[in-house]
RNA sequence: GGUCCCGUAGUUCAAUGGAUAGAAUAGAAGUUUCCUAAACUUUAGAUACAGGUUCGAUUCCUGUCGGGACUACCA
């Protein structure tokens, strides 16, 4: 139990003994307690007041005073500001606390829950290398899944490719036309890059040939069909869907040199995936479902065939989910996708990280399987993320604005071995040594960079400033990792090693700082709660950043090795360990790694 | 047109309806015989506008203004 909880159960005794007043959990709010006042957490009385009837003041002493009276070992002192009730915990508490838990590399896991979770992130299209907008995807998918895993969720991470469909031909026409045979080994470009370049290549080509029928007296929307590029992509993908075995093998060459690209990246950036769609095993998959829509009354068909769902009702319009020529849309496989998922892993909930884009389709495809009556309907859960934007608006591949993945990574990686050759301050390192930490510290700064931010809000990237190391930065977070561990590693080379238990109450009081630090780290497991409850990263990359910040302000005002007392430098080698191990998971959680020296 | 989202320091981000709206960065001024200065300290700077609900509103409601997404027999 937490100490916030436990100060509530106090209350709620309090109120129930003196007032005969039954507290609801939800009435109690407590926070912490201001700075400025004297006190760690705060009791807010203006909700009953007026139930009690009488002054926050009154009620505020009339509190304080009995829950110090009841635990007098938990609270040490109290006082009433407004309608506020400033309590003040026992310092052996805290110390009581740090003693118990120092040691637990893996303090705020929880053992499972039985609950089963899929997580189906990253998702690219095989047309086109990935992008920056795609990395915030990834590192959101893969660290909402570490933490529904640390909290006790068995997860199962997957990735739905989107390999068939009219923008892959677009870039198999152009290859035919315009690479003379080329491939990514005799160019020695990566393949997803290689591959990207030709839907580059079909749109200009595209382009110009749309040009050039307008200039000859055509309208824009008739050229755009009538474009013979364009006629022929489509011959593409009605031969692809025919199985026509030029253009399926064809098909299969450009993909295989997309997913050796992919591959690489994935594995630097860290996803990974337990399972694997692909949309031309799955495009056609929901057919299936349109005919039990509609023995269920839940569809309906047009007098052309075509099949819709009328959600006016709900508040949105009708959709389609058949073709009148039969062909099933992108929503229909979606369903059939979502089955398949159940069938193969029985998941409790199913989340999809998909960008804000799609909410009106996520919530359609819910509501549709609401309306079927499927048992995983409500497990089905929408992670909607906003885009990431350039100051200039939303990033076009057409105007070039795109910033690419594998680009981004690199300029990282760059800019971390420039600066920490400037520091100097591991020269003694291997080639190798520095190459992880080059890694480690690139790779940081990026995914710090793009989880600090709530994921429902979009984000804005200037190119033009690159991700800073200092601040609110993950190399920050890793340059505290890496100034404890030090210490930690000074203290193990010298005399005994801290001994758990040995040295309670001797310590003598707390410091403001030294106890401010312990908070925080008894906060750890609710901030996880609270990243759980709603699938957000960012509240792990404040705290974690908050806590190494106080641990910064602590380590320049109070020396650990040095410290007055034996019994102090121990309690501070505590403090340190805890929070070195603290760091290191909530860092982990975000797919970061913290750096032993940096 | 309809549905939904968003307007907080110069900039990028915080704030379960709670105290004097927090950080970071950019700006100004400082800190290194002492555990890593990728650090620390001080300073200045913001809730788009107008109403309403409330003891209390950045947060909830209404309206105005501004920005964005979606609204395909594309995926």
């Amino acid at each position: 139990m937490s100490i916030v909880q436990e100060i509530k159960a106090k209350v709620a005794i309090v109120l129930k003994e003196v007032y005969g007043f039954e507290a609801k959990e939800t009435d109690l709010t407590i926070n912490s307690t201001k700075p400025e006042f004297e006190g760690d957490y705060t009791l807010v009385l203006f909700s009953f007041v007026k139930q009690l009837k009488k002054s926050p003041e009154q009620l505020g002493n009339e509190i304080g005073g009995a829950l110090v009276k009841a635990n007098p070992t938990l609270f040490t002192a109290y006082n009433v500001i407004k309608g506020f009730l400033n309590l003040t915990i026992a310092d052996s508490y805290w110390v009581n606390f740090l003693q118990s838990h120092y040691h637990e590399p893996k303090f705020g896991s929880r053992p499972s829950n039985g609950q089963k979770v899929m997580v189906e992130y990253s998702s690219p299209n095989t047309n086109k290398p990935l992008h920056l907008g795609h990395l915030r995807n990834n590192f959101l998918g893969w660290s909402v899944a570490q933490v529904l895993k640390e909290s006790g969720y068995e997860i199962i991470k997957s990735c739905i490719v989107n390999d068939r469909g009219i923008h892959i031909c677009k870039s198999m026409i152009a290859w035919q036309k315009f690479a003379n045979g080329a491939t990514p080994q005799s160019t020695g470009v990566k393949g997803d890059h290689f591959v990207g370049e030709y839907y580059v290549k079909f749109n200009d080509a595209y382009k110009a040939e749309v040009d050039k029928l307008v200039s000859e007296g055509m309208d824009k929307a008739t050229a755009e069909k009538e474009a013979p590029i364009m006629k022929e992509t489509q011959q593409m993908l009605q031969d692809w869907e025919a199985g026509q075995p030029e253009v399926i093998e064809l098909w299969k060459r450009m993909n295989s040199w997309v997913y050796e690209g992919f591959d690489v990246t994935y594995k630097r950036i860290g996803s990974d995936f337990q399972k694997m769609y692909y949309e031309s095993d799955t495009y056609l998959l929901g057919k299936q479902f349109v005919e039990e829509g509609l023995q269920k009354g839940v569809f309906f068909k047009k007098e052309d065939g075509s099949v819709w769902i009328d959600l006016t009702a709900d508040g949105l319009d009708e959709k389609l989910v058949l073709r009148k020529d039969g062909t099933s849309v992108y929503i229909t496989q979606d369903i059939g996708l979502a089955q398949q998922k159940y069938d193969e892993f029985r998941y409790d909930q199913s989340i999809y990280v998909i960008a804000d884009e799609q909410n009106y389709h996520m919530k359609v495809l819910k509501l549709i399987l609401q309306k079927l009556s499927k048992p995983y309907a409500e497990g089905v859960y929408h992670l909607s993320y906003g885009m990431v934007e350039l100051p200039t608006g939303r990033m076009k591949s057409r105007e070039g604005t795109v910033v690419d993945a594998d680009d981004m990574v690199d300029e990282m990686v760059n800019v971390a071995k420039q600066k920490t050759e400037e520091l100097g301050k591991v020269k003694d390192f291997t080639e190798e040594e520095l190459k992880e930490l080059y890694d480690t510290i690139a790779l940081g700064a990026l995914k710090f960079f793009l989880l600090r931010v709530d994921p429902k809000k979009k984000m804005i990237f200037n190119p033009e400033e690159s991700i800073d190391f200092h601040g609110f930065t993950g190399p920050f977070v890793q340059y505290t990792h890496a100034r404890i561990r030090s210490i930690l590693r000074k203290a193990a080379d010298g005399d005994k090693k801290p001994e758990a238990g040995s040295q309670q109450s001797e310590a003598g009081s707390l410091l403001r700082l030294e106890k401010e630090i312990i908070i925080m780290l008894e906060q750890y497991p609710t901030i996880l709660d609270q990243a759980v409850a709603e699938h957000n990263p960012s509240v792990i990359a404040i705290y974690v950043f908050s806590l190494a910040k106080a641990f910064n302000t602590f380590y320049t005002e109070h020396s650990v090795m040095n410290a007055e007392t034996e019994e102090k430098k121990q309690l501070r080698l505590q403090i340190s360990e805890m929070t070195a191990n603290v760091i290191a998971s909530g860092m982990g959680l975000l797919g970061i790694r913290v750096p032993e020296r940096m």
